[in-house]
DNA sequence: AACCATACCAAGCAAGTGCTTGGTTTGTAA
DNA sequence: TTACAAACCAAGCACTTGCTTGGTATGGTT
């Protein structure tokens, strides 16, 4: 099962990478965005400078320019592959369940994964990196996230039409999303607590 | 009422002023310290140079090491100060209520004021930037932080005891965290929802 | 064999960084 | 008036930053 359910996601990759919406994690270019995403995670991004990314992939400062014109491109290139993939591996696993509540978890669950998974170090940039974008960028990936939050936004309505949310969805939304965040600080792999296990108890405080 | 709130919070400054645990903002360096924490939230720490620091208070960038002896100094005693001013004005208010679910809601309330009202500059940054401290002060501030926490794992403990909780009580504190450090992101002054208004929404996620 | 795009190197530049230094002003208290 | 600490200036140093330049190596295609 959890083999089936690894295989999605390589798919996923491969059709986004044919499609052109992502970068090609084998390529040079995809393996530096890799290693970026993890020091930029880890450091900041105002912390890592171009040499440090040229010495994690072993190459040259300045053939960093190659493959993006600027350090912020890599920024930028970073969140919004990781904003198309998280929203694409969302809508698949939301057709998989039927009920409210089943979808609600889905997303709960989604999320969870994508920020402490093989998603995590790009989706904790996205979260605690975005000041460093250009305001033009920041609206850019904003406009590009506004998909992935109406299916959450709808999700929660309909729990909410049908009682099981009490209280503004915005504002639970919103709760949600810092909780959820969150996790990227505390939770351990090695930990006695799994994510599906997170992922229970963040639904049991969003419904009754 | 909220008069006497507010006067509540500038007779505990100079309480701490007058034992040398705080800054007094009224001096010099306290003002250069308000500036930096403004600063800081809204550029990042990294990002705000001792040359913005330095024109936003009206002095040289060489002055400023006349208070601070370096640029992360600055940054540890913003941090510092906050968890002792907060930390002290949430036992206050807990002395002022009974129940457990008045005091949880005290918590949560006092944490959403910490973050969103005068403190919310410092607390933001506490929140978001203390990988730019060194590892020896990361650990400093996390050991400030260790008294502030076990008020609260005592309140959510109590409240489990009760059976007004449900899951695990730790997972639940890290939940809450991320959910009222988020409110940092999107908590607007002169929205329709006041701060009492969250503060009540987030409870009726933590209690049955 | 000729071509060409991809990937990279070696060297360095212009701008900005935190911080230092030696000296000056200002307010306060004896 | 004198004494002195707090607050600040003017100038600049040593270093790091993102990025540029002109060139080279490699592997596949025609």
């Amino acid at each position: 099962m959890a083999v089936i359910v690894e295989q999605e996601k390589l798919d996923l990759v491969d059709d986004l990478v044919a499609q052109g919406m992502v970068t090609d994690p084998r390529t040079p270019k995809g393996r530096l965005l890799a290693k970026a995403a993890k020091l930029f995670r880890t450091k900041g991004y105002e912390r890592t400078t171009v040499r440090d990314l040229a010495a994690a992939v072993g190459i040259q400062s300045g053939s960093i320019f190659h493959h993006y014109k600027s350090k912020e491109e890599i920024l930028l290139a970073m969140m919004k592959e990781v904003v198309v993939y998280n929203t694409h591996l969302m809508r698949r696993r939301l057709e998989e369940v039927a009920t409210t509540e089943q979808k609600l978890l889905a997303l709960i669950k989604c999320e969870i994964d994508a920020i402490n998974g093989v998603t995590g170090d790009a989706m904790s940039v996205l979260v605690y990196e975005w000041r460093s974008l250009s305001d033009e960028h920041q609206t850019y990936i904003l406009a590009l996230r506004s998909e992935y939050e109406q299916i959450w936004m709808a999700t929660l309505d309909a729990a909410k039409a049908e009682g099981r949310v009490v209280g503004d969805t915005f504002v639970l939304r919103r709760l949600l999303t810092g909780a959820i965040s969150w996790t990227t600080t505390w939770y351990d792999a090695k930990g006695p607590m799994g994510l599906d296990a997170i992922a229970q108890e963040t639904l049991n405080l969003a419904i009754k």
